[in-house]
DNA sequence: CAAGTATATTCGACTATTGTAATATTCATC
DNA sequence: GATGAATATTACAATAGTCGAATATACTTG
């Protein structure tokens, strides 16, 4: 296969890993939302969402629209959220591992020595 | 929905976010293949290849199992195939702006100035 | 047990991603 | 056109990911 179809796979999957830009999906799977409700619903630094959003902006994962002050986002792809419910099918059965794998990250300096 | 799950979502796309590993997978989704056979088959340093299997058997990904002097690695969980699958449907979905995408991401240096 | 083969790990240099703070842009209203 | 609200961008420090070179480990066979 053509490795640059690999790299933009690659690049897609890159701007999906980021719990920040996960959660961003998920809030939008249901239907569009402004970019003032995004950022009062993550609880986070406007700055910074608003950085996460031109990520997957540049990677075409959504679509934004302004109406006059404020700025829509919505996803632009179904597939998208398609995927993202295979992954939370995948976190079903992998529960138990998972947990584990979660303390692990959780104390990775700890348990070194 | 707690961030630790969007944590370990985000986890596993960035394992998925490099060009090589995903050509592991596509190569490991027929079956299981060793070590040696990817590295033959990627074309590429044994290190580097040893490097990626690494992360994805830290992300358990891949499941790997001992013969003599190889090892021999498969996919752990089909709906990981089903992922890359529904990935390559939103690629063609979107061939065509993918393509000048593509091509944005090939000469970025020049277009800047 | 010496030598060879298959695979993994470690190290250091390099590049990319991230978050915060500060600043810029764009639009609406007065 | 000045002011305020919504959003985007830039700059910088900190952290994480990547590659190649060298080295280590594990197994096989003579």
């Amino acid at each position: 296969m053509h490795d640059s179809l690999r790299r933009f796979k690659a690049d897609i999957f890159q701007a999906l890993a980021h719990p920040t830009r996960i959660a961003i999906l998920e809030l939008l799977s249901p239907g569009e939302l402004s970019a003032g409700a995004l950022i009062e619903k993550l609880d986070m630094e406007q700055a910074n969402v608003s950085q996460h959003l031109a990520v997957l902006r540049a990677k075409q994962l959504v679509s934004n629209r302004k109406v006059g002050n404020q700025v829509f986002y919505s996803i632009r792809d179904p597939i998208l959220i398609d995927v993202l419910n295979l992954m939370r099918a995948y976190f079903h059965a992998h529960l138990k591992e998972s947990l584990s794998m979660l303390d692990e990250m959780e104390k990775p300096l700890e348990t070194v020595r």
